[in-house]
Formats: C-alpha cells, sequence, structure tokens
RNA sequence: GGACGGCUAGCUCAGUUGGUUAGAGCGACUGGUUUACACCCAGUAGGUCACAGGUUCGAGUCCUGUGUCGUCCA
C-alpha cells in the first residue's frame, strides 16, 4: 500500500467496476422494500456547482445507506431543457455568427438547439460520475425528449379538458430582454435607489389651476388615460369628474375617484397607467378606461408615445421626458425614494407590467397539496418550510404557463385559421392536433419549463404509458422516498410537483371533487423533502459564476479526491442552514481519507490477515481469555456509535453523523485504542484478539463511512479482505444491537462499567502528560512517577500499569503512601500523581498553580455546597441530579484535600 | 410591513426533552520522526453563550422585548 492515499488511482476504477457491475440500477425486488429519489435536474448545459456538490452528495449518501440497508435503491438522474436560459444562449452563439434565429426559422432554429444542446449538455453527468454519484443511468431523462414531451403535453390536454387552463388577456410580467411572459415566480423584487417627480397636471375646468402628481416612471405619461383620487380624501373631492391635461402629447384625461388609491402616497393623485401597471389596470377596468399600450416588446417606446419618443428605449425615454416636462416648467421637483422594482430572475432586467395574451393555469388540488404537508404525508426536513410552503399555497394565483420562446414544449392548441383568436370555439386542443392541419395554426408558444418539470417524479417513471409505467416499476418506486432540494425553489418546483402528483397520479376527479384522504399518500410525488442549505463563500456571499467565487469542484477533486470533496461537504453543512464553504475544511476531508487509509496500512504491517470475509469469522478469533478492559470498551463505543448513527439518519442529521464516526474512528480508535495495542500485538498471545478487535472496528467504520466516502471504504473493503461479495455497498452495518449479539455467540460478554473505567485512565494520562509537557519533560522516556491513591483506585492503576507507561512515555509509575516532597504533581479522580525529578523545579510557580487550581476547586465546591444547601434544589430537583451534585462535592473535596497535600509537599 | 432563520473561543460550527465544571475542528503558541499517518502525534492558551428583562431550585437551552445580519413574502 502506499504511504499516502491517491485517490486518482482509485476513484474512476472503482466507479466503472461499479457501473459495469450494474450496482446502480434500480430493479424491481418485491424482497426488498423500495427506496428511491429522483434527482432536481439540473440545466441541461449547465457545469457542477459547489451547489450541486452538496445536493447530489447528499442524496447519494441517502441511496448508498438505503441499498446497505437492504432496500432496492433506485436514483433517476436527468436534465432539464431550461427554456429561457438554453434559448438565450442559443440565440447569443447566432449573433456572433451574424444571424437571428428569425432568420432560421423555428425549424432550423430548433434543430440548431438541439445539435447546441448535445454538443455542450451533459457534462454535469459526467461531472456526477466523478462524485460518485450512484444513479442509474439507464434511466437518464431529459425533458426533452420524446416520451417526456408526450407527457407534458398530455398534462396540459387533461388540464384544458378538466377547465384548468384558460387564455386570456391579463397583465403578466413581460420581460423585455428575454421577449417573454415570466410567473410570478420568476420575478424578483429588488429594493432601488429611485427619484420620485412630482409633476404638474393641468385642470381643464379651471383654467391656470394644476394638481401635483407623483410617479417614479414619468417615462409612462404618453400612456395616462385618467387621474385618480381617493373618493373619501377631501383634498381633491371638488376634483371629481373633471378633467386634467396630460403635460406630454397633451390630451384632456378624465379624473375619477376609486378606494385603491393610497391617499398617503405623494399628493394622493394617482395617474392611471392601465398598460402598464397592475393596479392601473384593475382600476380601469372598473372604470372602462382605454388601454394605451405605449411600449414595444423590447421596452422601447412606440409610436402612441409621440415623434419625440418613438423608438427610444425605456430608460432614456424617461431621462428625455423629465427634460421636457422641465423645459416646459411642468416639473415641480425630484426627490430621492426607495421603492421595490421587479427584475427578472434570468435576465437581471426591470420587468414590464403588460398586458397580453397568455395561457394561465388555475392549479389542481391546492387544498389537498396543503393537506398532504399538513397531515405529515409529506414531511419537510427542517419541518419550519412547511410555513412558508402554507402560506404560498393559501395566497396561490393563476400561473402563467406560456412563454414566448421556441425552445420549449410547444403549447397544444391549434387555432382556426383566420378566426378569432379569443373565441375558444375557434381552439382545437389534443395531442395529437387537428384531423385537417391545414386549416388550422398551432399556437406559437411554448410551455414554462417548470411546467414540464412539476412532472418530473411521474414522467421520469413512465406516466403516463402504462406499459412505460410498468416497465419501469412505477408501482414500486412510486411515491419516491426522499426529494433533496434547495428552499428558494420550494414553489416553483415542491409545491408544484405535489399539486401535479395528486392530481395526476391514480384515477382522475373532477376539480370540484375532493381526493379522499386515504388516497393522498399513494398519489404524492415523495414522503420526505430534505431543504440543504445555500452555499456561500468565506465571506458570506451566494456563490456565483458572476463573482466568480465559486472554486470549480472539479479542481478539487483534482486536489483532495471526491471522498476528500464529499467529507468536507458533508462535514460543514448543517442542517437547514446556509454554509460557509471554505477549502481548508476539504483539506479536512481529504485528510480524513489518509488517516483511514493509513490505519489499514499499520493493521497491515501489524499481522497477517486471516478470514475476514464475514463478521462471525471476525469475532470467531476473540479470545474471551484474552479480551481486556480497553477491548471492551472500544467495542462498547463502536456499539454506542452504530446506534447513534441510526437515530442520526432518520432525523437526517448527516452532520452529525459525520461527526459521531469522526469521534469514534479518530478519537477513540486511532488515539487510544490502536495506540494502545502497539505493545499488545508483539505479545503472540494477546495479538490475534487485539488484531480481530481492530478487524472489527475497521470494519464497521467502513461500513458506516460508505455512504459519505464511497471509494476508499470500497477500496480498503477489498484490501483488508472484507469482501464476500460484489460491493461493500450490499453490506449492512447493523446495530450496535447486532454487534453485541454477534460477540454473545461468540462467548464474549462486554461489561459496561469499563467505560467508565477507560475513561478515567484516559483521563489520568492526559493529566500525566501534560505534567510532563509543563515541566520541558514531554520527550523523556525515562521520567519516574509515583502517586497516591485509596487501595481501590491504586489496585485499578495497578492493572493499568503497563498501559500508562507505555502511553505517557515513562519508565516507572509507582504507589507511596504521601506526596513526595518538592515534587511537582497533579490531582485527578483516581488519585495524586507526582513527577520526580532531580532538579530544575521551580518551587514557586509549582506552588503558584496548585494554588490556583485549589481556589478553582474551593469556587467549584462553594457552588455546589450553596446549591445543595438550597432546600427547594433537594426537594425539586430529581434524586439522580441531587445525587450527581452530591457525588461531585465528594469528588471535588477529595481533590482539593490531596492539592492541598501535595502543595504541603512542596515546602 | 409580515414570516422565518442566525448571533456560543480569533475563524467555522456542535450543544437532543432546562440539570454536574459549555465542546469540536481550524488557526495561534510550546514540544515532537517512539511499531501507520507531518494529510501526523503530545500539550497549552483562548468563552459576560448579542443585549435587557422574566419563568424556574437551576437558563446557552423556555417566555417577552431590543439590537444586528440574512432569507422569503407583500
Amino acid at each position: 500500500m502506499d504511504k499516502a492515499y491517491q485517490p486518482s488511482e482509485v476513484e474512476d476504477r472503482l466507479y466503472e467496476k461499479w457501473v459495469k457491475n450494474g450496482c446502480f440500477s434500480g430493479k424491481e425486488d418485491k424482497e426488498k422494500p423500495a427506496y428511491s429519489i429522483v434527482i432536481p435536474p439540473p440545466n441541461v448545459t449547465g457545469v457542477l456547482t459547489m451547489g450541486h456538490v452538496l445536493n447530489n452528495t447528499i442524496q447519494d449518501i441517502l441511496i448508498r445507506r438505503a441499498r446497505q440497508l437492504g432496500h432496492s435503491a433506485m436514483w433517476i438522474p436527468g436534465t432539464d431543457h431550461a427554456g429561457i436560459a438554453t434559448q438565450t444562449k442559443v440565440e447569443q452563439a447566432l449573433r456572433e455568427e451574424g444571424r437571428t434565429r428569425e432568420e432560421l426559422g423555428r425549424e432550423n432554429f430548433l434543430d440548431h438547439a438541439a445539435l447546441w444542446r448535445d454538443k455542450h449538455g451533459g457534462i454535469i453527468l459526467r461531472q456526477l460520475r466523478k462524485l460518485g454519484c450512484s444513479c442509474d443511468w439507464d434511466r437518464n431523462v431529459h425533458t426533452l425528449d420524446d416520451d417526456y414531451s408526450k407527457a407534458v403535453i398530455q398534462a396540459f390536454v387533461k388540464l384544458f379538458k378538466k377547465g384548468y387552463l384558460y387564455r386570456g388577456q391579463r397583465m403578466v410580467n413581460w420581460c423585455p430582454a428575454s421577449l417573454t411572459a415570466l410567473s410570478d415566480e420568476e420575478v424578483i423584487m429588488k429594493p432601488q435607489n429611485s427619484t420620485l417627480y412630482k409633476i404638474k397636471y393641468g385642470i381643464l375646468e379651471t383654467p391656470g389651476a394644476y394638481v401635483e402628481v407623483s410617479t417614479t416612471r414619468p417615462e409612462t405619461i404618453v400612456g395616462d388615460v385618467a387621474l385618480a383620487i381617493h373618493p373619501d380624501d377631501p383634498r381633491w373631492a371638488t376634483l371629481k369628474d373633471k378633467h386634467a391635461m396630460r403635460p406630454i402629447n397633451p390630451q384632456a384625461i378624465p379624473i375619477i375617484a376609486d378606494e385603491a388609491v393610497e391617499k398617503d402616497f405623494g399628493t394622493g393623485i394617482l395617474k392611471i397607467t392601465p398598460a402598464h401597471d397592475r393596479l392601473d389596470f384593475e382600476i380601469a377596468q372598473r372604470h372602462n378606461l382605454p388601454l394605451v399600450d405605449i411600449l414595444n416588446p423590447d421596452g422601447s417606446l412606440n409610436e402612441l408615445a409621440g415623434d419625440d419618443f418613438v423608438g427610444m428605449d425605456r430608460f432614456s425615454a424617461r431621462k428625455n421626458m423629465v427634460k421636457k416636462l422641465a423645459e416646459d416648467g411642468n416639473l415641480i421637483e425630484e426627490e430621492k425614494h426607495h421603492n421595490n422594482v421587479g427584475f427578472s430572475e434570468r435576465a437581471g432586467v426591470p420587468i414590464e407590467p403588460r398586458l397580453s395574451e397568455q395561457w394561465f393555469l388555475k392549479y389542481p388540488r391546492v387544498e389537498e397539496a396543503k393537506q398532504a404537508v399538513r397531515d405529515g404525508e409529506i414531511k419537510f426536513f427542517p419541518e419550519r418550510w412547511e410555513k412558508t410552503y402554507l402560506h404560498w399555497l393559501e395566497n396561490i394565483q393563476d400561473w402563467c404557463i406560456s412563454r414566448q420562446l421556441w425552445w420549449g414544449h410547444r403549447i397544444p392548441v391549434w387555432y382556426k385559421k383566420g378566426a378569432v383568436r379569443s373565441d375558444p370555439a375557434n381552439w382545437h386542443v389534443s395531442t395529437s392536433g387537428p384531423s385537417d392541419p391545414e386549416k388550422w395554426e398551432q399556437d406559437e408558444d411554448v410551455l414554462d419549463t417548470w411546467a414540464s418539470s412539476w412532472l418530473w417524479p411521474l414522467a421520469t417513471m413512465g406516466w403516463p404509458s402504462e406499459g412505460e409505467m410498468e416497465k419501469k416499476g412505477f408501482e414500486y418506486f412510486y411515491p419516491t422516498s426522499t426529494l433533496v432540494t434547495g428552499p428558494d425553489i420550494i414553489f416553483f418546483w415542491v409545491a408544484r410537483m405535489i399539486m401535479a402528483g395528486l392530481e395526476f397520479n391514480g384515477r382522475s376527479y373532477k376539480p370540484d371533487e375532493k381526493i379522499p384522504s386515504d388516497e393522498i399518500a399513494s398519489r404524492i410525488p415523495f414522503r420526505h423533502v430534505y431543504f440543504t442549505g445555500i452555499i456561500r463563500d468565506a465571506e458570506g456571499r451566494k456563490m456565483s459564476k458572476s463573482l466568480g467565487n465559486s472554486p470549480d469542484p472539479l479542481d478539487l477533486i483534482e486536489k483532495y479526491g471526491a471522498d476528500g470533496l464529499r467529507h468536507g461537504i458533508m462535514s460543514i453543512a448543517p442542517k437547514g442552514q446556509d454554509i460557509r464553504f471554505s477549502e481548508d475544511r476539504i483539506e479536512q476531508g481529504r485528510n480524513f481519507c489518509n488517516k483511514l487509509w493509513n490505519v489499514c496500512r499499520f493493521r497491515l504491517l501489524s499481522g497477517d490477515l486471516v478470514d475476514n470475509s464475514k463478521m462471525p469469522l471476525i469475532t470467531w478469533r476473540i479470545k474471551s481469555t484474552q479480551i481486556n478492559r480497553y477491548d471492551q470498551a472500544i467495542l462498547l463505543r463502536l456499539a454506542e456509535t452504530c446506534d447513534e448513527i441510526q437515530t442520526l439518519y432518520e432525523d437526517y442529521e448527516f452532520n452529525a453523523v459525520l461527526r459521531s464516526i469522526y469521534r469514534f474512528f479518530w478519537n477513540d480508535f486511532c488515539d487510544w485504542y490502536v495506540e494502545h495495542s502497539k505493545a499488545r500485538v508483539g505479545n503472540d498471545e494477546e495479538k490475534g484478539t487485539c488484531l480481530a478487535i481492530q478487524d472489527v472496528c475497521i470494519r464497521q467504520i467502513l461500513l458506516l463511512l460508505h455512504p459519505f466516502t464511497p471509494f476508499i471504504t470500497e477500496e480498503l473493503w477489498t484490501l483488508l479482505g472484507f469482501s464476500s461479495g460484489p460491493s461493500i455497498q450490499y453490506e449492512n452495518p447493523g446495530t450496535g444491537k447486532d454487534l453485541i449479539e454477534n460477540l454473545r455467540t461468540g462467548g464474549i460478554e462486554l461489561d459496561e462499567t469499563v467505560l467508565t473505567e477507560i475513561n478515567s485512565i484516559r483521563d489520568l494520562v492526559t493529566a500525566i502528560r501534560s505534567l510532563k509537557a509543563e515541566r520541558k519533560q514531554a520527550n523523556n522516556r525515562k521520567v519516574v512517577f509515583s502517586y497516591v491513591a485509596e487501595d481501590k483506585n491504586a489496585k485499578l492503576l495497578q492493572r493499568h500499569e503497563a498501559s500508562i507507561l507505555a502511553s505517557v512515555g515513562a519508565s516507572a509509575f509507582k504507589r507511596v503512601d504521601s506526596p513526595p516532597s518538592g515534587a511537582p504533581g497533579v490531582v485527578t479522580t483516581l488519585g495524586s500523581v507526582f513527577l520526580d525529578l532531580k532538579s530544575g523545579i521551580d518551587v514557586e510557580a509549582e506552588k503558584k498553580r496548585l494554588q490556583k487550581e485549589a481556589e478553582d476547586l474551593q469556587k467549584i465546591i462553594r457552588s455546589i455546597e450553596g446549591k445543595l444547601g438550597n432546600a427547594s434544589f433537594t426537594s425539586k430537583a430529581p434524586p439522580d441530579v441531587v445525587e450527581g451534585a452530591r457525588h461531585q462535592l465528594a469528588e471535588n473535596q477529595t481533590k482539593l484535600d490531596e492539592t492541598k497535600e501535595a502543595l504541603a509537599a512542596l515546602r
């Protein structure tokens, strides 16, 4: 074995072997419980980010753990087509060649985009392999695959037939950069430092009089159709039904009263631009006002804006209009103003509220979706996200699902040529299209990408084709076990998948029918949702491409190994909390792997392997006559650790699982047990038992660690001869009870009391090492110690003498009746230990140290005495707490007495 | 404006239903090639648990309020 672990020599080879042996394929197996996960599909042209590393490592841990526990585990990988993002990239590439999508035409463009996708796409899936993800690659799905597309179209038609879909002129969020409508969820509100302009509007009926109107968007003045006041606003009561003059492109507009006007904003007079503001639109509808749309789709002003402004983009139009207003004396003042402006999540530009004809979905199964979570059919981890989820569902708005793009699932609606499109009588909606296609034209738009990915758990398993579902084991694997995702897509994706599952899986219910409660559990897409945190950089900023603060995971794998990266990222990922990334932690992950490698190497150097292929064969080699207190302690700790991990997994406390393994492996096994073993493996009688116990421990450590660090554990599993099957992936670590049972069968009984004993010896050894180190004797192995102890403790110390000598590095450890004079000492719960030094003792410093020790002890004693002297404590606190306090008092009292003795001996 | 979350050692974080003297890793410092590992070992220092009240025999932990940082919704 190499002196240091070399991940690059192991990882690709093992991954290939796993794939070749079909270890990752999810097979229906009625003998086993099913465990399934669907990957949150990344953008097909995306590359692996640290967020993906975290998210997919967690999924892989769950899948591998399930596989070990004997479940039939299945993890479906895949990608989505990321409509806007991909189309933007493809168009950009086209522009660089001096072409546009319009020039190419729809068909050609789509071919072109598909080629582009195939060329740049799927990188991320290869990267997931480098990370060790055990996805069932034969099941890989892309949202634009034929089968998947059919599912999306069928879902549309089904929803249409049930009346959930409608087409209508509505105010939508328009992205002037991507030239498409967006859903509310794709708009992010950002606080802005804007300017509030106060503008004069003359009153037609009262020449010379004017009112002040405040707006942050003067460029929309040319689209004004009215001014509005609040009906209860006494300041403006006389204005009602009069008319105002638009200050640019002058025209008389009515002054109306509407309760939606905010009296406290500005002067309390609102200009109404119904084509460019949601509230204005609603007001206009109530008052039968006309719509004046002054914007082109790209955000520039159209001819309705007048000759001076036509063709200008909205931002320069604003500047120029303000200039014009100022020149005409119509600008009263400008003031700084903080407001929120909606931005396109993808394109990063301010969205325009715009009136347009779109397809909207009235969400199905909203009530049942709430119920599923409220009743615990679906559990969220951490639980608190339920509140966010429910709140969104309480205030749910219809979903604008049409996008003015080409890259995506084209809406399966045909309109009669030459007829009015808004009339449903002229529509044809079906999966196959009309039988006389020449008379029809298909809707140009595609569906929102989320309107395809909300079917992910269903359609990746063959829905709605019964044959495919059968083939893919739908019955067996659906609902999936756990969804692992970020809370940022709780509305985009999680909530919508739940509604889709409820609506589409199983028999069809009419919109006004409620799904019976007992059917909900089988229709939902997943039972648990685990929300990860967001990965941030060391300064707490979100990792992003534009900031360039995200390391390339592939570089990290190169540097630290996939296991190192996985271990590192999992060790810094607390449940549901954001994560501050630092490369140091990944380095620690690598170090951990190296330590594991080396302890195994040391095991091989210590003695030949016997047969390690089955646990009983190992425990068989432990001789009850040779087993000592240390052996028992490490086995008990191991059993404890197995059980601890079991419950931690149930709560998705990955971080704590890792900590638990770390503590056992590094602190208990390496630092104490292996060190203790060194003396024993030289002794032929004890050697077999000691190595067998090492093998038991290492075996369990590898098993427990495997979900976190799959490569190194598989490699060592083989190297140490534990392997008897195709992979460590199928080996169950078992519970602590299993382990104890196993030992019992081999005639080994463990005595629980050894744990305290060994701990007290460990504390003693630490104290003595410190005593040595502080006297600059750390490396002197010839030092002599004496101790004063009660008979009971002295007996214990004699029993452990050899190991104490070895552990602290000393030549003698002998009992004396009283503290030797002039020797520095340390007081422990087992007695006082003194270091016999011939010279060089700073008596004053020793005294000072012991005096401080005594003072500390007195402080503790006073505090416990105070507690015990308090009648309400002794009467109200539970007996074991009171007993504990008494014990503690006695112990500290003894320590204090001994410290005083040691102090006296220094004189 | 509303909801949620964080605030514990220089840094990153543990700290289960309140119960002994608040922990770990990293960093700092001291020392170290003893039968694996310097990607390591031994040891040391370092904390008013954000602040203020309250409940309790007992509060890092529960309650109320404040501050601060962050996220989501409006």
